[in-house]
DNA sequence: CTTTCATATGAGCAACTGTTCATATATATA
DNA sequence: TATATATATGAACAGTTGCTCATATGAAAG
């Protein structure tokens, strides 16, 4: 961030000096917060959210995700890709097939916050 | 989705049909996935997730929040209108002056629950 | 070794996104 | 009314994203 803290830019700065003081205090790193927003990209998109809800039910191979959400293997491929980089999603090989599941609970549980405000 | 159900692509598709049958009963409507990808989307991005942790800490007007991210009172303005249009946060006018605040506690309980994802 | 099947991957493209810049709107004050 | 301040907004542009298509990789079977 540039060093702008002491040019405000309106007379409220000023005035609530102490509130900035305690939310800088307050706020993560820069990393973190970066790293949060890219968390929630890779639950920003459709594909990706229904790949996370069938995957709720069962593992399931590349091509049976395909089948059911009515998209092409290439393109459930390159989503499982970036969820599994996001490290959402884990995979286990028996013979040519690969079987994705779920990595841990938290995949649910940010979900299903998230669904908490959707379906209110 | 396109009608494939009957075309596999793989032979697990059928050894799994039980599997499918329920996933396809448990996965949620295609609008309310869209709408809560929708809503991550809204979480994906380092300014928006910069602003509602500011507005953790208190309500804020737009000029103070641009002054403590070190960015433009536009870019701010822009990315709180795309906030209020997925009711994320309220705004109170006084005077010349606009606060914004968190819209409710699902905010918090959502950014909560990538935190701990993202920190662990 | 060759073929077949399941999956992965790179290039290319259209659609979308976040910022900047210029300007408009709204409120308060002289 | 004219001016100043805080915020909102539209256009434009660069950067990103998700899909398709073609092809590559990996594993099992002939």
């Amino acid at each position: 961030m540039p060093d702008q803290k002491n040019v405000p830019q309106c007379e409220f700065l000023f005035v609530h000096q102490e509130i900035v003081d305690r939310v800088n205090q307050a706020l993560p790193s820069e990393e973190t917060l970066f790293d949060l927003a890219e968390l929630f990209k890779v639950f920003g998109d459709s594909t990706r959210v229904k790949i996370l809800y069938v995957l709720f039910e069962a593992e399931m191979c590349v091509c049976d995700i395909a089948q059911l959400l009515g998209m092409t293997q290439s393109a459930i491929s390159h989503q499982l890709q970036v969820l599994k980089k996001s490290k959402l999603v884990k995979y286990r090989r028996e013979g040519k097939t690969v079987f994705y599941s779920l990595a841990d609970d938290h995949v649910r549980a940010i979900l299903g916050q998230g669904m908490d405000h959707v379906t209110e």
